[in-house]
Order: C-alpha cells, then structure tokens, then sequence
DNA sequence: CACCCATTGCTTTAAGTGGT
DNA sequence: ACCACTTAAAGCAATGGGTG
C-alpha cells in the first residue's frame, strides 16, 4: 500500500525529521510497567474509531511515545509510556485483521520515571480516555513513588493547582462502600470525590456509608435483573450524598412597589440569573437587582 | 443554522485543620 | 509559627445537547 510505503520511507529516508522514530512490530513493545491499568480494559470497541482511521490512512499517524529497554528478561526492547490506544490498534490490526503492513510507529525517548509519569498524565488528560478514578489512582501512587509523598510538589511539577491534585487523590482513596456503590468505578467524577470527602471525615460518615451498602445492594439487584448499566452515576452520586431528586430551580419574581413584575431570578448551583424586564425604570430595575441578591440564601 | 443553557475542567483566592 | 494539605466558593472558557 502506498501509504505505508510512505510511512516507511518518510523514516528510512530521514525525511521525518526526528531521527528517534522507528516503526516496528507491535510485539516487541510492552507496556510501561507503572502504566496505567488502561491497557487490559482496552477493546476494539472503545478503539474503533482509531482503529478505522488507521485502517483506512493505512498507517497510524501519530507516533507513541515509548522508552528503550535494555536487558529485559522477556525480551521486550520498547515499553510504551503514551499511546497504550494506539498500540492496541495496531496489535488488532495486524492480529485480528492481518494487516502485517501495518507497523507500530514510536518515538523513542530518553526519560526519567517522573517524567514519564508526567508525559503520559498529560496524554490521557488530552485525550480524556482515562477516568477520574483511574487518574485519581495514578496520582495517589505517583505520589508515593515519585514525590516522596509531597502533594504540593507534585503539584507544582504537574502544573496543575494544588486544590485540583488534592480532589484526585480524594477520589483515589475513598473507601471501598462508595466504590460497590457505583456500577462501575470509572464512573466516579472528580466532584465526587470531592464532595463526598469530607462527609466521610464528619458525623455523617457511618450514615454515608450505610447509604453506600444499600445503593451497593441496589446496582447488585439491577445487575441480577440482568440491566446492564445500572443507577446512572449522577444518581449514585445523589444518593451518596442522601440528598432527595434535585431540587427545582425556584424562581423568584421581584416587582416593583406597584406589583408589576421587574424581573425574575433563578438560582442554578451557586449562580443567580436574571430575566430582567428592560422597559422598567432604571431604578427599579437597580432595586430589583439588589432585591434578589439579598434573598438569595433561600 | 444560531442561540440558549447546563455542564465540565480547570483556575484563583481564602479560610480552615492538623502536624512539627 | 510555620508548613502541607484540604475545603469552599467563585469565576471563566470550552463543549455539547437541545430548541426555535
């Protein structure tokens, strides 16, 4: 096919102007061993869309990102740190599809475990194709094994804020009650984690876990009935929290001293929107305002 | 299609907790 | 007192699912 022969020849050539990329056989790399557990829940489901674009480019694009092994006992020499998708990809196309033209495309780089960690972090983030949990998961042992347990440094080397790094590693450790609860662990969100945190450390603990074990109980039976999902996340999470359906925005109408009504207000999670009527006075319109931010704690 | 609206993913700031 | 960390609140840009 013409466009591997380009693939291939872009490269023997030189043309490709990183000298560190190679196309290989999928099956002399592995996984980094600190990698995610990404890997094993990969299918050529969750990878169709790559898998086409390669199929039909007849070539994988953009190159993974692996390191050199030396001396390896089962006789890998690359090991994947980015690009685990793409690796299954190809390893499908040549296996399943025998498309042995198709080769594995890499760029070889030289890098520290830190560093690693941090580009393969910044890879899954772009392409979202890790959950929070996982990430959370991640991070809480990246922690332990490249920042000597230091949350604010990891932090600063990650660039991400301190308060966003300390969410995830709430995720990550929350207890094994709240996991059950959710059909799949995956589905936990950040904001989960987060909020749910502190109820664990306050009075309200052993209740949140006793909610816990009955949604636990709950996505057990659906699961039994044979319903494939179970209690959607955001229904977990409300559960959890032992918070009732969502409350209904309430609308607030403010009028003016004549009873003709100025605007309304909606409240929306810590937001107050307005619908103001412009044909009123300035100043009632001002009064109306002031109105609806002073009885927004209701 | 443009517009509306809620949500997401992140930030900043600030106040609080708990350990040395 | 200081530090690391957590929590809360607010803001903002991007995104995506409706809906007229």
């Amino acid at each position: 096919m013409a466009a591997r022969e380009g693939a291939l020849s872009e490269v023997a050539s030189g043309r490709v102007r990183d000298v560190r990329l190679r196309l290989v056989d999928p099956a002399t790399c592995r996984m980094w061993s600190k990698h995610n557990r990404l890997y094993d829940l990969l299918t050529k489901e969750s990878c169709a869309e790559l898998i086409g674009s390669i199929r039909a480019q007849g070539k994988q694009e953009v190159p993974a990102v692996v390191r050199r092994l030396r001396d390896d006992p089962e006789g890998y020499e690359y090991e994947v740190v980015a690009g685990a998708r793409r690796h299954f990809a190809v390893s499908y196309l040549r296996q399943e599809e025998n498309r042995k033209e198709v080769y594995f495309l890499i760029e070889v780089r030289d890098l520290e475990d830190e560093e690693a960690f941090r580009f393969s972090d910044l890879e899954n983030r772009n392409r979202k194709d890790i959950s929070d949990y996982e990430r959370g998961r991640e991070y809480l042992a990246a922690l332990h094994d490249y920042y000597g347990n230091n949350a604010t440094r990891m932090a600063e080397r990650m660039e991400v804020s301190k308060s966003l790094l300390s969410s995830y590693l709430s995720v990550a450790t929350l207890p094994q009650e709240v996991i059950d609860a959710y059909a799949d662990p995956r589905d936990i969100a950040v904001r989960h984690g987060q909020q749910l945190r502190p109820l664990l450390n306050g009075e309200g603990a052993t209740a949140l876990l006793d909610r816990a074990r009955e949604v636990a109980a709950m996505q057990r039976t659906l699961r039994e009935k044979g319903q494939a999902g179970g209690l959607e996340p955001a229904e977990v999470f409300r559960r959890l929290k032992g918070s009732g359906p969502r409350a209904k925005a309430t609308a607030h109408t403010v009028t003016n001293p004549t009873g003709r009504p100025v605007l309304t207000a909606k409240r929306a999670g810590g937001r107050l929107k307005l619908d103001i009527d412009v044909s009123m006075p300035r100043q009632q319109i001002l009064d109306a305002v002031r109105a609806a931010l002073d009885s927004r704690q209701d």
